[in-house]
RNA sequence: GGGCCGGUGGUGUAGCCUGGUCAGCACACCGCCUUGACGCGGCGGAGGUCGCCGGUUCGAAUCCGGCCCGGCCCA
């Protein structure tokens, strides 16, 4: 079978499939060392988009590479199918409304959408070639998983119920973030922000002497709750207000005049209302002051009973209204248009309230410092990426709510007597469903009642995808495996979700095991469209990495994937042309295998190996040295890079040449054809087998054709193998230089490249002249080379 | 407003840490070439003074300071 001249697809489902059968990324217990990737489980409510792609074609090189290393790979699949994309997305689809269904059939509808999403995602990543240790469910080491799996579940309760009873968790009413849209707590970690045109009102205020003073405000619906009027201290318009007291405008209670840093001078007129509560600001100020809040807004986003006139209407309704009463009574001085960051929830982009709610909370803050000694503990790439981390500790100012109202999630485990309010907390071990189960006893242990109200708020996403190093790595069901492979040896994700993910995986693994989750972090940026612009459908500008597939296959794609940019340095930029014209290597290497294919046979190492033969064995030496380097830091983009330059701008293009005549002409002696075949499939199969992690259906065709064998098996390059010991790498500036100079010549004197020519060989190249006067057909050497 | 990162020809980058050859390479571009692996090829050419300003130095893309622009995050 001879290799083709340019690569097809097609062949590439094939392969998959050759692969799938012979379950090739099986992981099986031995005793080789064991290399862990706690994978993205991407959210599957919509289909894998490019930055996907992208990065899990890059952890597939990395554990291919390692695997190859000899490494025993644990490469799992997981899918993240909690939380509230797929309920909102539900309410939408389904016109549904979650307030109206009845919770066992909400789920359901969710669970039904979530299996439809979860199959196109995972056949897009077979698609692609990645090298999971499983694509099918189960609950073995290496097996596909799933967030909202009952045995994901459980661990998520389990790691409950041990941090509630050693007293970790506590249910407070605190102000939280609160998105009147979703109806759920926010963590700041989901709190977004958006710049808005928002009214600023000018207010007159009355003070007791029968001045008055003018207060600036984004938010007038909240005046009823103003406990304080502020100025900054160093201001020196308002120091003569010190101790004053000021007459709320339509509500007529008096407040005190004091000063405050949080006061800008320049901010409207210098003078800002502090109510209960409009920001974060306010509650700062609240605290720094001690003043008691009155809280004006409901959990529906409505005006509460507080509010007076007010009440029950939408916050921008009632914002509306008083405004106008401000007007009618002349309190209004004036009002105008001003750039606002608001801050808005990550899901449904409503501005948030802040509002007091009963919710439990986990014990975060008192560990800061633990916690930052075990993240100095972990390896990032690249290494500036830590510093996103280290900040985000440093900013903790509270613990972590981990509750919410929602249905789709896990279901916090406990239950409540009726009779006398005791918190019942089941034994761990079990998937709990509080909402509709009874609880595991009869009667509460502290009053003997046997009535319980089942808890039914579920628990914060992060909450369950803080598991994911923990649950692969066989925390619940192989305690051996996990204590000798934990922390697992690699993080990779995303820069926007380190203060999310990585820093919760973070804390849940000091709580529970008392470790670093990672011995290594490898973060990286976005993948956006040509011009730099984030991907959105709004733009039109979405690149479909199965239309990539279509058009040119995943192994183009993945080309591209290594040659261009540095996701870890900065976002990378994507188009159609580029990942075409990184294709183009694939076509170069198919053509070079077929050369070689069909002009050399297998052949031991001659005992004499001619002088151009030891210069590219040496040169792929030094390649391979540098390549396991840069892989050994996670610069498969670099390394990549280096490959290609070598295989096409070095080997090819220049060594190829220069044996070519030794190919073809007969009056080479045999050992000269023998160094020369034996070189050449020695530099290919060493190329091969280095490029094969990261376009592993190309090499895998090659190396099967020319070689019999299957590249996934066989083991990464080494130095050691290629049997050179001289190094002789000072030459190869000079062999470039001097076929530039030869081809150049004959260019400019009207020759083709097989006409002869009267150039003298540099004396510095003596050992590789009977090569270079074949190969540019040299005639006599009469004149020196000026080169 | 704060933090982190980035800013090298049209595009992607090397070099910068360890200052000193014509700033290296690739893609795209232009021209020539059916050379027995490849025209998704070969060969050649044009194109940048290294974001801006200042400083250190005999000498800076490379060190220092300030500024501007972009991205992400935070307030």
């Amino acid at each position: 079978m001879s290799i083709p001249t340019r690569w097809n697809p097609d062949i590439e489902k094939e392969i998959a499939r050759e692969w799938e059968e012979q379950k090739l990324y099986r992981f099986v217990k031995d005793n080789r060392p064991v290399y862990i990737i706690d994978t993205p489980p991407p959210y599957v409510n919509s289909p894998v988009h490019i930055g996907h792609a992208y990065t899990y074609v890059y952890m597939d090189s990395i554990a291919r590479y390692k695997r190859m290393n000899g490494y025993n790979v644990l490469f799992p699949l997981g899918l993240d199918r909690n939380g509230l994309p797929i309920e909102v997305q539900v309410e939408k689809e389904l016109k549904l409304s979650i307030r109206d269904t009845p919770r066992e059939i909400f789920i359901q509808k969710c669970r039904e959408k979530l299996d439809e999403y979860s199959k196109a995602s995972t056949s897009s990543f077979k698609l692609l070639g990645i090298s999971f240790s499983s694509y099918e469910k189960g609950y073995g080491l290496g097996d596909m998983y799933e967030t909202d799996d009952p045995d994901f579940r459980r661990l998520t309760q389990d790691i409950f119920i041990d941090l509630y009873n050693r007293g970790l968790v506590y249910e407070s009413e605190k102000v939280s973030n609160y998105c009147p849209e979703c109806r759920i707590s926010l963590s700041d970690a989901e709190v977004e922000y958006e710049e808005e045109i928002t009214s600023l009102y000018y207010i007159k205020f009355m003070l007791e002497d029968g001045s008055d003073i003018v207060v600036a405000t984004t938010r007038p619906e909240l005046l009823k709750a103003c406990k304080a009027i502020i100025y900054n201290p160093e201001d020196e318009r308002y120091r003569n207000l010190k101790g004053k007291k000021a007459k709320v405008p339509l509500f007529g209670h008096e407040i005190p005049i004091l000063p405050h840093p949080y006061a800008k001078q320049d901010f409207g007129t210098g003078l800002v209302m502090i109510c209960s509560y409009g920001d974060r600001g306010d509650i700062m100020v609240f605290k720094d002051l001690g003043l008691t809040p009155t809280f004006l807004i409901d959990e529906n986003g409505l005006m509460n009973e507080n509010a007076g006139k007010y009440s029950g209407l939408k916050v921008r309704e009632a914002r509306k209204k008083i405004v106008e009463d401000l007007r009618n009574a002349g309190y209004l001085v004036k009002e105008e248009k001003i750039k606002h960051e608001t801050p808005i929830c990550w899901r449904s982009k409503t501005p948030i309230e802040f509002i007091p709610r009963k919710e439990l909370y986990l014990k975060q803050v008192e560990f800061k410092d633990e916690l930052k000694k075990l993240a100095a503990q972990m390896k990032f790439y690249a290494p500036e990426s830590a510093e996103l981390l280290f900040r985000w500790i440093d900013s903790l100012t509270d613990d972590w709510v981990i509750s919410r109202r929602r249905y789709y999630g896990t279901e916090i485990p406990l239950w409540y007597c009726k009779n006398c309010g005791y918190v019942y907390v089941p034994p761990k071990g079990k998937y709990y469903v509080p909402w509709k189960e009874k609880p595991p006893i009869d009667k509460c242990p502290r009053c003997g009642g046997t009535e319980f109200v089942g808890e039914t708020r579920i628990f914060d996403t992060w909450f369950d995808s803080s598991n994911t190093p923990l649950y692969i790595a066989g925390y619940s069901h192989d305690k051996e495996f996990f204590s000798q492979n934990y922390p697992v040896s690699l993080r990779p994700q995303g820069k926007e979700i380190v203060r999310s993910w990585l820093y919760f995986t973070l804390l849940k693994s000091y709580l529970v095991t008392g470790k670093p989750p990672f011995k290594d972090v490898w973060i990286h940026m976005h993948v956006v469209d040509e011009k730099g612009y984030k991907m959105s459908k709004s733009l039109g500008n979405v690149i479909d990495p199965m239309d990539v597939i279509k058009k040119y296959g995943a192994e183009a794609f993945r080309t591209w994937v290594f040659l261009e940019g540095d996701i870890t340095k900065d976002d990378v930029k994507c188009s159609y042309s580029r990942i075409e014209s990184a294709s183009k290597f694939l076509t170069k290497l198919l053509n070079i295998s077929r050369f070689i294919k069909l002009n050399t046979k297998e052949t031991p190492m001659p005992e004499n190996i001619s002088f151009s033969d030891r210069w590219i064995l040496w040169e792929l030496r030094s390649l391979i040295k540098s390549v396991r380097s840069l892989n050994d830091s996670y610069y498969f983009n670099k390394s990549f890079t280096k490959i290609r330059d070598f295989t096409w701008f070095l080997f090819a293009d220049h060594y190829l040449e220069m044996v070519k005549p030794r190919i073809y002409n007969p009056e080479y002696s045999e050992e000269e054809k023998q160094s020369a075949y034996f070189t050449m499939r020695k530099v290919l199969d060493v190329l091969i087998r280095l490029m094969s992690p990261y376009i592993p259906f190309v090499t895998y065709y090659i190396y099967k054709n020319i070689y019999g064998r299957n590249v996934h098996l066989s083991s990464y390059p080494e130095e050691s193998e290629v049997p050179v010991k001289e190094d002789l790498s000072a030459y190869t500036e000079r062999i470039i230089e001097f076929n530039h100079y030869v081809w150049n010549t004959k260019k400019s004197m009207g020759l083709s490249l097989k006409d002869p020519i009267d150039v003298k060989v540099p004396e510095e190249l003596k050992l590789f002249e009977k090569d270079l006067v074949a190969m540019h057909n040299i005639k006599s050497s009469g004149k020196d080379l000026k080169a």
